[in-house]
DNA sequence: GTTGAGCGA
């Protein structure tokens, strides 16, 4: 399922097997395994150079992590290298689409990347109609990670509306892209030529844990809605930016900040880890301990006493409390 | 316009 369809990738390597544990992704291969250069000469190898696109792969990084135990040598299949790891994902999203923004019009979009190895739109079994969304397989991971940089919230061609890109989730147990959890704010008021590049950069620039943003837009339209949502992966800063960018212009308008509501996965109350912030942004003497929680989506109806109804029963309350006007409030308990 | 949405025949 993830071997790239032939004749679209160049072969790879010679398909006898390998009798030799593969140096895991992402590390440097030990100087008698540089078979990408240099086959070591007890190995029949072909010397033919890489493909091209095997060669622009960036070397990954080394990363510092503990050599795991080779496994006990067993006589069984090793599947031939390949110049990226196939766990990777490597496919993009794409949202939004119009009825005929079809495969064709997808290929032209990002054929000048040269790195694109499919696409697909996604169409109803039945009627045939195009889903409005498709995906996008590129060479590598460092391609599509490239690729979503540069297009996601451009201008598409022949059309008034931008690229809705992101990472192609993959099935369970592959999903290693980004496990770390996000934690996210509401920023309201934005300009309508705020795109999510433009929001994401606006924060980046002072919070370098920002993981992406998103301008909320009209599917029909394309047009932005005026609200989005910001990712940190720290959640210090996205505190902070919550206190320090409230207010702070992002293209011609000043940004109104809030915490992000808790999407809905199915229907009921979300609750969230949060902690009470002193002006500072600071996570203030008012719990130091964090045994606060934040509770969003309330309904309007909603009171303070109601919230310490409900949450009584889970523990000894210090203080509960829903800001006036706001469909979120925080429970504060005596202990964790 | 002010708390998102879309994941494969």
């Amino acid at each position: 399922m993830m071997q790239p369809a032939p004749g679209v990738v160049p072969p790879s390597m010679p398909p006898a097997p390998m009798d030799q544990q593969q140096p895991p992704q992402y590390q440097q291969p030990p100087p008698q395994q540089q078979w990408m250069m240099m086959p070591p000469p007890q190995q029949q190898q072909q010397t033919q150079p890489p493909p091209a696109w095997a060669q622009q792969a960036p070397v990954p990084p080394p990363q510092p992590q503990p050599q795991m135990a080779p496994p006990p040598q067993q006589q069984q299949y090793v599947a031939a290298p390949q110049a990226s790891n196939p766990d990777e994902i490597r496919s993009l999203w794409i949202g939004d689409l119009q009825p005929w923004m079809e495969e064709n019009y997808l290929w032209g979009c990002f054929s000048q990347t040269g790195e694109v190895v499919s696409v697909k739109v996604i169409r109803n079994k039945q009627t045939g109609q195009c889903e409005g969304y498709g995906f996008i397989e590129l060479a590598t991971r460092a391609a599509a990670e490239r690729i979503l940089q540069t297009y996601n919230g451009t201008l598409m061609p022949n059309s008034e509306q931008n690229f809705r890109l992101n990472w192609a989730t993959l099935g369970a147990g592959e999903r290693r892209a980004d496990d770390t959890p996000d934690y996210t704010i509401f920023v309201g008021d934005l300009a309508s030529d705020v795109t999510d590049y433009v929001l994401q950069e606006t924060f980046r620039a002072h919070y370098p844990s920002v993981k992406g943003a998103k301008v909320v837009t009209d599917r029909t339209t394309g047009r932005s809605k005026g609200y989005g949502f910001v990712r940190f992966g720290d959640e210090g800063e996205q505190m902070r930016a919550m206190n320090e960018m409230n207010g702070m212009f992002c293209s011609t308008r000043p940004m109104r900040i809030g915490p992000a509501a808790t999407k809905k996965p199915v229907g009921g109350q979300q609750f969230q880890k949060a902690s009470f912030q002193n002006t500072q942004g600071n996570q203030g003497e008012s719990d130091p301990n964090n045994t606060t929680i934040f509770v969003g989506g309330l309904d309007s109806n909603v009171t303070d006493d109601y919230l310490r109804q409900v949450f009584s029963q889970y523990g000894e309350l210090v203080h509960v409390k829903i800001p006036v006007g706001k469909r979120c409030g925080f429970v504060q308990f005596a202990n964790r």
